[in-house]
Order: C-alpha cells, then sequence, then structure tokens
DNA sequence: TAGATTGTTAATCGATTAACAATC
DNA sequence: TAGATTGTTAATCGATTAACAATC
C-alpha cells in the first residue's frame, strides 16, 4: 500500500487527530463526528473530512467516524511497523526537559539514548535514558539503527553536530537551535525556533493593541 | 504608520532575518546580498527581496541591503516601542528550561516573572526570575501590565489555566502542552506541539525509507 | 419526510516563485 | 559594456473552504 504523499500540514493534523481520539476512546465513547474534532482543534469540519477522506477512511452518515477504527487506521499511516529510535543531542536544560517530556509516551517512538561533551554529563541516566560521550555518536547510532535526532545543542555547536549527525547515518532532524541548518536532500530536517514564534506573538498582540 | 498587515510567515522571517544580521553585522560585514541571506536560510532570494520590499526597505543594486539599515527597518516593525512582558505559567523542567532560554536573550520581550501552584517552587528565583503563585496571577499580571503567556503546564490543567490567563487580561499566548486551546478572537494564540512534529520527522523518514 | 451528516469537486485564498524591466 | 543585482508584477503552487449531491 503507497499511499500518495500526504501534504505535510494534513500529516500533523492526523498526529493532533489521534491524540484527541485517545483521550475520547479513553473516556468510552465510539463514534465521533466531523465537527466533534474540528471543534477540539478549532478548524473546519470539512478539513477534518478532508484529512480523512485523504487517508482512505470512510465514516457512516449516521454516527459519523468509528473511533477505534480510525484511530487504527491513522496509526497505520503514520506509525512506524517497527519502530523508531530517537536520541536527543545536547543535554542542557532544553535537551533534559524534552527527554522527560517524551519519556514513556510513544509507544512507536522511542529515545533510547542522549549525547553530550560534557563528562559531568555523560554516563548518567535522565529519566531512564542514558547520556553518551559525543564521539561515540557515529558508533552507537550505527549499532543500534537510530534514525531520528533532537538538537538541543548550544548554537556554536550546531552546525559541527548536525555534520557528525548526518555523517552518522541520521534520517531525520528536529532542530531546536536557533542556527538554521544544512542537511543533505535525503534528511529530513525540521525547524523550531521559538524565538520567532514569541516574536511572532509579539507582533500580533503588537498589531492588536494599535488598531483598538 | 499603519503598515498593512504583514503575513504570518513573513513575521516569522523576519525574526529570522535580524537574528543571521545580527550575527552578521558583529562579524563586521556592512553590506549583504539577498542571495547571501536567503542561502542561510535555505530560501529563495526572491523571498527576502520580497520581505523586504514588504516592509518598505530598499536596498543598492551594487551592495545590496546595508546590514545596520535592514536591522532597524526590522526592528522597527516587529519590535515593540516600550518593550513587552512575558511570563511562563508551569515551572516544571520544560518552563525552566524555557525560562532559561530566553533569560537576558531578547531585550524588548522580557520574562518578567513565572507561575506555579507548587509550594516548593513558589517564591524562589529561577535564572533571575521570580516565581509567583497562580493564584496571584490575575493581580500580577494586571499590575505589572503583562501581555505574553507562554503556557507549560501539564495538559491536565491547559484548560482551567488558560482561560485565568484571559481573564486576567493577557493578551497573547504560546502554548507548549498537547491540549489545543480556546481562546477569545483578541487574544493571539501560537500553538507549538512537539509531538506532532516529531511524529512528522518519523512520518517522512518512514516514507523515504520505502521510497530506497 | 426533514434534518444532519459524509465524501468530493470546484472555487478561493494565501504564499511562493518565475519572469523581467531597471540600473549600477 | 557585460554582469549582477534589486524591485515588482504575473503566474504558479499548495492548502483551505464553499458548495452540493448522496444518503441514513
Amino acid at each position: 500500500m503507497t499511499t500518495t504523499r500526504l501534504p505535510d500540514k494534513t500529516v500533523e493534523r492526523l498526529s493532533q487527530y489521534r491524540h484527541l481520539l485517545m483521550a475520547y476512546s479513553n473516556f468510552g465513547k465510539q463514534h465521533i463526528f466531523s465537527h466533534e474534532l474540528a471543534g477540539m482543534l478549532h478548524i473546519t469540519p470539512v478539513q477534518v473530512r478532508r484529512d480523512i477522506m485523504l487517508i482512505g477512511h470512510t465514516g457512516t452518515l449516521r454516527r459519523g467516524y468509528d473511533v477505534r477504527d480510525l484511530l487504527k487506521r491513522i496509526s497505520k499511516i503514520i506509525d512506524v511497523d517497527i519502530g523508531m529510535k530517537v536520541v536527543v543531542v545536547g543535554v542542557g536544560l532544553m535537551g533534559g526537559a524534552i527527554i522527560n517530556y517524551f519519556s514513556g509516551k510513544r509507544s512507536k517512538l522511542t529515545i533510547v539514548g542522549a549525547f553530550d561533551i560534557d563528562p559531568e554529563k555523560v554516563n548518567r541516566v535522565y529519566a531512564g535514558v542514558p547520556c553518551y560521550p559525543a564521539d561515540k555518536l557515529r558508533e552507537i547510532v550505527r549499532a543500534e539503527d537510530i534514525d531520528i535526532a533532537i538538537l538541543t545543542v548550544p548554537p556554536a555547536d550546531a552546525e559541527a553536530m548536525t555534520e557528525k549527525l548526518v555523517m552518522a547515518g541520521i534520517k531525520g532532524i528536529l532542530n531546536f537551535t536557533t542556527i538554521p541548518l544544512n542537511v543533505p536532500e535525503h534528511v529530513y530536517l525540521e525547524e523550531y525556533n521559538m524565538i520567532s514564534s514569541l516574536e511572532k506573538v509579539a507582533y500580533f498582540v503588537k498589531k492588536q493593541k494599535i488598531n483598538k
């Protein structure tokens, strides 16, 4: 089954639908309407229906979508069959918080290790995740078949570390540093710049204030 | 000077241009071409020129843009004249990391306080930022004229806390919880869902692997 | 039946990019 | 001049939404 490549935004929303559906299912609900899902995410019902259409799932006119079936379908699409291993690179406050945040949350995406250059941190265990020395990166990534890295090193180290990650065979990077990274085409890169996000909020708050 | 509302994406990029320009300026460079800025951010030169056009700035054919002038112009657009106060709500690991991350970084956006319900945390100081009890939120937000909140409470508390923030008069929220929030129209909301981000990376890494 | 819902196409909206005149 | 660059319009691309037939 080779689904055509789903739009970026749809993939993000599928992950969010799943998150909500799991809560909903634990609540004992068996069916859900597109407008219910939409309401929770503040998007339109049409968008929900269209996303669900894109993954080839259908509901019923009477009761909407079967929660369990939809959950299964979404998981089939966005989950990895065997599971995928993730490492956190840079165990500062942010790296530590991220390890803690994900620890034990998702079953198919597991943080299996962390890396740091600080000898103080190396060989310690953070929320069940062992910290290795950065110079063993290549070795461990290859041996453990790790696919994804979350990058939380200081800005000055970001470029050099990215190069090492790519050389080691990492396939995807989630970048939390403020440095825009350079990666070859076969590596999927997702950047999150917290400063831009906050400045964007500030900009629109300011606009709002002026218009009033 | 009422600039027409800039596109969301342009505002984000302006913040990124500024970040790069500051580094570039410290490097002693006085001028920069659109393709140089573009290269650093992996976008097209046209996009850079268009964004710069939208804020009404111009460069020269010979030397591109004057770094200092452009910096000033961008700051004029996205910065707040008087400065804007920010609080972090929820001083867990993530909240603490964010306080630390921003501390001393931006001059116009300052984290002036944090809130938590845990008596252990209240009245302590994190990276220079005092932590107040959550029930003083309204009082302090009003007294200090705080505009923006970064929300890092546990998922279960997200909704209730958001309501309190809105009631207290917060104008913008940067939401780091996995709960999609409900806010009135006059409050600007920016959500960041780390789990969706990571699952998106996993999805495209998986796709890549299959196609090969 | 009347009302509510899904599934899907076509239209719209917003953002990016191609094309190119102007000019140093 | 030839080459490189900016500024800007028009075209394109991608994502969202409006519209509506089908149907329980």
